[in-house]
DNA sequence: TGCGAAGCGGAGGATGCCTCCGTATATGAA
DNA sequence: TTCATATACGGAGGCATCCTCCGCTTCGCA
């Protein structure tokens, strides 16, 4: 059943042939061991030559490396969400919130130096960043309605948190202990000041 | 009066010849213009044409795009301490330390996409660096010294938070009030909490 | 079994980084 | 002034990467 020859994928999800499904996993799992091993520095064609697939399939399935970042990382976005989802349910709202940061960070610095390119996709359309968003945003929301979290940020703040804390714990000159200590003045300065503080 | 071919430059500084001195300087000015457009995607063959200058003789002055990079903001760096100098004199020890924050990050985005190498520049070992880091400290410990800010904190934490702070603010999906909210809470969270805070 | 759409592969153009080395020039000495 | 020589210049070209294009192959439906 052909189809006139607009070119690139029609829009709706069509299901892919049994070849081009397989060789997208190829490419999904090369792509992120290259990205592990080279971070940033990964090149396109050693992913497609790991894949064991021309380079024109690995274009074919994904338009540029960003794309092929996003989709790497897709599933590790449920993961996010599902984590998120579990500190709803402990009882303190800051530490879950807290926790949520570390979480952010994690996912952030899983391959170097594409803080830049992860955080971006973050803020993509597909369901999985809807509903790590949504999570996010509650968890916050929560904190804040107890009074205990500032109330004039909001879960995109957060996140632009959990970047600036991602970023500088990658460069070369950082150390875990000042990751640590960046993220301990943060959270204090996400704290609504006691009664009597200045 | 020649020399033995030792390779590159012999060590100490050797006054430059006048042609060398001349494009050494076309150079910087070429590269200031392609930074400041085109930020991290400058081209380096693109720098030596606009100077007018052999791609060689770009080499020969600078080894890589870092050196460049580097030698590019020297001067902006000597500006950068007499600011520090000049909020020494101011009588608000916080205030000094939330303005230099403030210059440390407009110098971190002096140029797109290069927060993590101007930062690397900032750790150089020439004397502009030292007294730039020098100052920055002074600054820092007045306000810890009058109980203001937290103690337990040093000027390279200072400046992983403006590294932090300059790198969300380049984002794409970044927008200056963000960015102003994000100085605020790490402000907030410099301070030393009043006492009866919990 | 056959046909058309979907997919594959890789050659090759474009660009960028950097090295190498033959040539040109500035400069101090005579 | 002239000369010798270190210093500096220029750019061809090697290598890597990105990405496009298009002829050939394969899948899957009828």
């Amino acid at each position: 059943m052909p189809r006139s020859p607009g070119r690139p994928v029609p829009e709706a999800e069509r299901p892919l042939r049994a070849d081009a499904r397989r060789n997208r996993e190829l490419l999904l799992t090369a792509a992120h061991e290259a990205f592990t091993e080279h971070g940033a520095d990964a090149s396109l064609d050693d992913i497609a030559r790991r894949a064991g697939v021309g380079i024109g399939t690995l274009y074919r399935h994904f338009a540029d490396r960003d794309a092929l970042l996003v989709a790497t990382l897709e599933e590790r976005l449920v993961a996010l969400r599902d984590k998120g989802r579990a500190l709803l349910e402990t009882p303190d709202a800051v530490d879950a919130v807290v926790a949520w940061m570390k979480v952010l960070i994690k996912h952030l610095t899983t391959y170097r130096g594409m803080v830049g390119t992860i955080s971006a996709g973050l803020h993509g359309v597909s369901a999985a960043c809807e509903q790590v968003k949504e999570t996010g945003a509650a968890l916050l929301s929560r904190a804040q309605a107890a009074g205990e979290i500032r109330s004039d940020i909001d879960h995109d703040d957060l996140e632009a948190l959990a970047v600036a804390v991602a970023f500088t714990g990658q460069q070369p000159a950082s150390d875990p202990a000042r990751a640590r200590r960046m993220l301990t003045v943060i959270i204090d300065g996400l704290r609504v000041r006691a009664p009597g503080a200045k």
